[in-house]
DNA sequence: ATAATGTGAGCAAACGGTTGCGCAGTTTAA
DNA sequence: TTAAACTGCGCAACCGTTTGCTCACATTAT
């Protein structure tokens, strides 16, 4: 139904080439013709079919996401809407489209990525949320197409990625709670199927080292990043008679989750415990007590990642990049 | 590279026709020729091109999605992802995948939707955040191309759309609050280009007229959906003097924002003045005090407004549906 | 005047599928 | 025994663009 460059070739008397070259800025078309051609694309209201140029081209305008989590519950953490949109706006400025998929599991995402790979859709594709051990990213990597992980992954010599300095991260975190005094500082941690908690922890352990203070591992939990566990990670800590006087939770809803359970047991936050949390969500500021976080810059880890990715769908060699976001530690009331 | 449906036409000795035929499950092809060509597709790692099958079907299996509001700032309300992700749920179980746009302006919408609609590459469109007059929607419906829209559009009875009944959400809200005594409520509308304002407004000063409680306008006052005016439009209302006993909030965020300014100024929530805000985003029970507010069911209003697309789509002749989706009161201690 | 070069545009194949039609070979009905 | 119907598959056109090659004509160099 809708015109296309044959039915814009008939009216200007010319052959479906010299449209497609007028359209591609080929030199070689006059200029007259040029003018005549574009005169009639906008009177006829001709828009290129991109499904047809994709065939021809053997490439697309569309990178693929990939969200790891459950489609009911993956977008609604604050972090990843927002590395979404640091992916969306490099994404725009490029004239790339971005197709979304949100899996929950390795088995789903595995199918994504194959979808989206082989069947030509996209031609490049960014995986958010990454398991320690990314068997699609394997794949990926052994069928030669572009792709870069959020999040480094185990294998990380191997593959494209970006990451805040996660070791640093829960360094710096510790740190903070040492030099405030806290002595016995408690680890909740997500997951440790991802490498964002091992790495905090392995920084927590450095920072305790550092300062010898011996690691406890009692006081080191891991659990999942919904915010129940938080109550229930903190609770549970306490229930087995354990008395911190700082927690670090590895994500500010545990960190909600947690404080919410102090409360109830009467420990005041931050003057008997002092608790802080990551992601720096919007609402850290307005919780009682404000939360101290760490803002790892979703957006710019979202739009790192693009760069990169284009960098590797553009060059001819693939080249194994990754970039570094710093993160940065925000001090609030639950801490001092 | 890939291998494509002539290599697997070529190593089973058979023509290209019967193998897309096999995919396609035509009852015409024997079951031993079916049994060797798919044993080969797995063999040979065969996956479908959906480029080309898009050409020649003349349509996709993928839907546009296209969010207002910047492409750094739309996704990080609550509220977007978790239509997104009500609309990602269906899509998946549909086979579908979503290509997701933000825009800014109502010329990024059309060109957004332009590009969308008629380059092929959707064979669908989802519109969040319509504006009251949607040129888009206009342009779409035009062109007899498939879509919804979440929220009212004012031209309503010429498009599909999926909301809450903002009216009874603004009536429900307001008798609330005259139920708990209060009687100078004011109204923090967000930018009345959207309909959820004019609505919400409408069923405001309905709850009042009921009452017999006049609806004074200097008690009225608009913004935009972000945290910051929350402050400032609340601090605007009381510089000019205004004492409401009551806030109504078009959006959480600018009820935190409203109850930060009330707080520093001195007032009691709720003593002094009730809040209440909308959407019901995951902190408001965090917040303090745990803050009164609507769910509107965005995940609902996503997924029906796939299920509406859906059906748009397949079926025959274009009809004309739309959704309400049951908005739902929840009180806590903001207001009481 | 002739050859070499440049300019502007068309032909046709290709991208990877789908599908209407036709055609053998086999089975069933008359 | 012959016609009709069915079965299983191939031929070739088509979806809308891109692009290597060719070709006619005009320009410049020899």
């Amino acid at each position: 139904m809708p015109v296309t460059i044959n039915d814009i070739a008939k009216a200007a008397n010319v052959s479906p080439s010299t449209v497609s070259r007028t359209i591609a800025n080929n030199p070689r078309i006059s200029e007259k013709t040029r003018e005549r051609i574009f005169k009639l694309m906008k009177e006829m209201n001709y828009h290129p079919n991109m499904i047809a140029r994709s065939l021809a081209n053997k490439s697309t305008k569309i990178i693929g996401v990939i969200v790891t989590g459950s489609a009911e519950k993956a977008f609604q953490h604050p972090f990843f809407p927002e590395i979404l949109s640091g992916i969306a706006s490099g994404a725009y400025k490029s004239g790339y489209k971005i197709l979304i998929s949100s899996v929950n599991s390795a088995q789903e995402e595995k199918k994504a990525v194959s979808e989206y790979a082989m069947s030509g859709i996209t031609s490049g594709i960014v995986l958010l949320a990454s398991r320690v051990r990314n068997t699609s990213a394997d794949e990926l990597r052994q069928m030669d197409f572009p792709f870069v992980v959020v999040g480094r992954p185990e294998n990380e010599c191997d593959v494209n990625w970006v990451d805040n300095d996660n070791v640093r991260v829960g360094h710096d975190l510790t740190r903070h709670f040492l030099e405030n005094g806290r002595r016995e500082v408690a680890f909740l941690g997500a997951s440790p199927e991802f490498t964002v908690t091992s790495d905090r922890l392995e920084g927590y352990k450095k920072a305790l080292t550092e300062n010898d203070i011996p690691v406890r591992d009692e006081l080191i939990v891991n659990g999942k990043f919904v915010d129940d566990t938080g109550y229930g990670l903190m609770k549970e800590l306490l229930d087995r008679g354990i008395r911190p006087d700082g927690v670090i939770a590895c994500d500010d809803l545990l960190a909600f989750g947690a404080i919410r359970c102090l409360q109830e047991k009467g420990f005041r936050v931050p003057e008997d415990i002092a608790v802080a949390g990551v992601n720096n969500v919007p609402l850290d500021e307005y919780f009682d007590p404000p939360l101290t976080s760490v803002d790892v810059n979703a957006f710019s880890l979202g739009a790192k990642a693009f760069d990169l990715l284009i960098t590797n769908m553009t060059s001819e060699h693939r080249s194994i990049d990754r970039a570094i976001v710093p993160a940065r530690l925000i001090v609030r009331k639950s801490t001092v």
